[in-house]
DNA sequence: TAGATTGTTAATCGATTAACAATC
DNA sequence: TAGATTGTTAATCGATTAACAATC
């Protein structure tokens, strides 16, 4: 019932994209080594504050050790449970370009409970082609494909121009959940969920912040 | 003067983060049709708070025109010195893999500033190759062309285990700014500036939203 | 016990939104 | 002028950090 409650528990956005970063570098110490782990230390590797560390952790796990740390295995677990529990979600990619292969065959996304089990794309050469054992279909076979198996997730790489037609698409086939990166705003009723992974905006702050430092430098 | 001023006033991250939107939304319009943009029009396109759009435009252009609303080619042209202003930089990319071609391939960065000019690889099938026009070299050349070349920034897209080293290779090469797409947290000394493109922090979010709505929706 | 660490309450900081005067 | 829109000041909201009691 407890354990229940904290899944409904509502996470800050901020500290959900913390979370997966934790469970990274968690899992890349050595668990035979490194038995138990404070928050400080946690904190110094990952270049935050303790006290946001604690923060973080203490929303998703239920009890800690004063004066010891958290026990590595078990804090793995909880955090291993709450990215991926009841998060079996299955996927569907548009556009298999560049970015489309590299997502197609990128290893991660399982262990947060994404499946991408299908790409499609408009591009003959590339139609019937398989990326990482996974099947590219033509584009006019999505919204029967994803109707019939109640896909909820659909990833947009296609360019551009084509980004609200596919968008379209993704809606009829029932799509709940888009993960769009085409740098383009999708127009979607209101019950559709756009997630849109921005370059540019990324790029913007590192290019801008290293401007700023040079000029300091000078 | 005023104008320089601008340049160095502080601007929020979040604020910074919507500029490349607003432009690439701008850009998106018929210009022959469109001579004039109102900040409501401005917000209900991209589903933000008018407040918000006219806050963020003031701190990057100077008078606005009431009852009216900006006039599209300026405010364009504004967005487009704010964020290419001062931004040439030149960077290199390291693991051409499908992440690493998709970035070599991309035509929205130099909107930005941004110049990929030389990738850099260790598989000697993919070396001496090139990805839209652009060398891919052995990684054991990155140091001393970096640091002919003085470049500031470099992009890292090889597999986690081989990421740190890379970014050492890069600090040693003079670089200042990393872009790191490689899901590790990379140890740097306290000057060299670092943005993580986490991919896994974008899906716990997205997944997280859809688990939530769905279970409302029983 | 003394000391290190957790978890939480309170204070601070920053970003968003509301309210409104200024403007054309 | 009347009305729509800008730009800014003040209020609100949310997230981070500091302070500290509880704990082993």
């Amino acid at each position: 019932m407890a354990e229940n409650e904290k899944i409904y528990t509502s996470i800050s956005v901020q500290t959900l994209k913390r979370l997966p970063i934790y469970l990274n570098y968690l899992k890349s110490l050595d668990r035979e080594k490194t038995k138990i782990i404070s928050s400080p230390v946690i904190a110094k590797a990952l270049a935050l504050n303790e006290v946001q560390v604690r923060k973080d952790l203490a929303a998703i796990k239920s009890g800690g050790r004063p004066r010891t740390g958290y026990l590595l295995e078990k804090l793995i677990a909880d955090l291993d449970t709450y990215l991926g529990y009841g998060n079996v979600n299955e996927a569907v990619i548009a556009g298999i370009g560049h970015l489309g292969r590299a997502l197609l065959s990128y290893k991660g996304f399982d262990a947060y409970g994404l499946n991408i089990i299908v790409g499609f794309d408009t591009d003959e050469t590339v139609v019937g082609t398989e990326v990482s054992g996974k099947k590219v279909l033509p584009l006019d076979k999505m919204v029967s494909l994803c109707k019939r198996m109640h896909i909820n997730i659909g990833i947009i790489t296609v360019p551009c121009e084509q980004a609200q037609q596919v968008c379209n698409l993704m809606i009829e086939s029932g799509i709940l959940a888009i993960w769009n990166f085409a740098p383009v705003n999708l127009n979607v009723p209101e019950h559709i969920l756009v997630h849109n992974e921005d370059m540019a905006s990324s790029l913007a702050i590192l290019s801008k912040h290293l401007k700023k430092k040079i000029s300091r430098e000078n």
